[in-house]
DNA sequence: TTAGGTAGCCAGACCGGTCTACCTACTTGC
DNA sequence: GCAAGTAGGTAGACCGGTCTGGCTACCTAA
């Protein structure tokens, strides 16, 4: 064999991911997350203590491949600039890769609005949103030499367009609108 | 009586949106809605079709809702900055005006998060969030002398700032974070 | 031998939805 | 004034189906 067959986890955890955004994570149910893995339902049981389990695993990876796309646009580019807005590519390549039945917007975001306020998924998702704000307060201290007051305002103001651009992309199953975020924001660069 | 007594209907319809907004559509059971409105599961299915009416009904309300804090924050607004930012204020009374137990982002938003992508119900989220928009155009329209092109493209863009400034607040369950994207707007509009 | 896979049945809870049977309060015809 | 009808309420049993999760029994490759 060229490489070692696909795990049952990984099996299990590629048809959750579809499954989750397209369905929701209440609206999947187990069976049909092993039906589409081609996988025993013990097998489920065996590799997660729970759903619950499988839906945090889910989060997580989710989370580090969108931190993946990011670092891969970010290592070709240059100036400050397209490093901030490396992060509002991350998430276009992330769209493109992740979708199958049409542009639903984020992940982490659609499961968080399923999850009680209590939740740790909820709060692994802030954290996400959190840390993708720090990223962009970071290129922006850059760019204005050091000014991380103003970095972190104006960081917060960009996650924020870029929030809802991939919210009201994935509303309008379209996630170009989260390129028309991007030039809003390269434009808004050039004119600092 | 000094008023007639509240209908099986409006119990539900308020009772509907607590839970709905509290625990998401998928983990909200008919019986806890009819529990919580103190009312018979006839009167339910009496009132609405199925639940699927019931949660239609639910954004409907919501959407009115909306408007109607819009329309009363638009009517003291003198300049067209003022009926902008109008938007924003709208968003914030109803954001302080719905929660119960923790400010959990805009209903109409998570709703659509659970809602798979033919559903009816995220068209009539889409539509929201398109006449929101419309309306900040319009508003910006008078700001910026008729130049309706550049108003459309701006509008765009506080439409994003809006929407994800909600969801961040969502998030942190704090609806500051959309004061925090009025202020940044107010200041965008002072520098026009 | 054994770890990890398979198929699939089962328990117990909960789901949306239907139904019967009874109970007010109001309206209407006489 | 009052009986009859009606509209809309109550409580709750019940249905078929689906949910998560545990289980047995068998198979297969290292």
């Amino acid at each position: 064999m060229p490489y070692p067959a696909e795990t049952a986890r990984e099996k299990l955890l590629k048809a959750a991911a579809v499954l989750f955004y397209e369905n929701g994570i209440a609206g999947t149910g187990i069976d049909a997350i092993i039906a589409r893995a081609g996988v025993a339902k013990k097998s489920l049981y065996n590799n997660f203590d729970s759903k619950a389990d499988l839906v945090h695993a889910y989060l997580t990876i989710r989370h580090a491949e969108l931190l993946a796309f990011y670092e891969r646009r970010v290592a070709t580019a240059v100036t400050p600039k397209d490093k901030v807005l490396a992060v509002f590519d991350a998430y276009q390549d992330h769209a493109e890769f992740a979708y199958e039945h049409g542009f639903r917007g984020c992940g982490l975001l659609n499961a968080a609005a399923e999850l009680t306020v209590g939740d740790i998924g909820r709060d692994a998702v802030r954290r996400h949103k959190e840390e993708v704000e720090g990223l962009i307060a970071n290129h922006l201290g850059e760019l204005l030499n050091g000014d991380a007051e103003r970095a972190k305002m104006l960081a917060r103001q960009l996650a924020f367009l870029l929030e809802g651009a991939i919210t009201r992309a994935g509303l309008e199953g379209n996630s170009a609108l989260v390129l028309e975020a991007r030039t809003m924001t390269s434009d808004m660069l050039d004119r600092l």
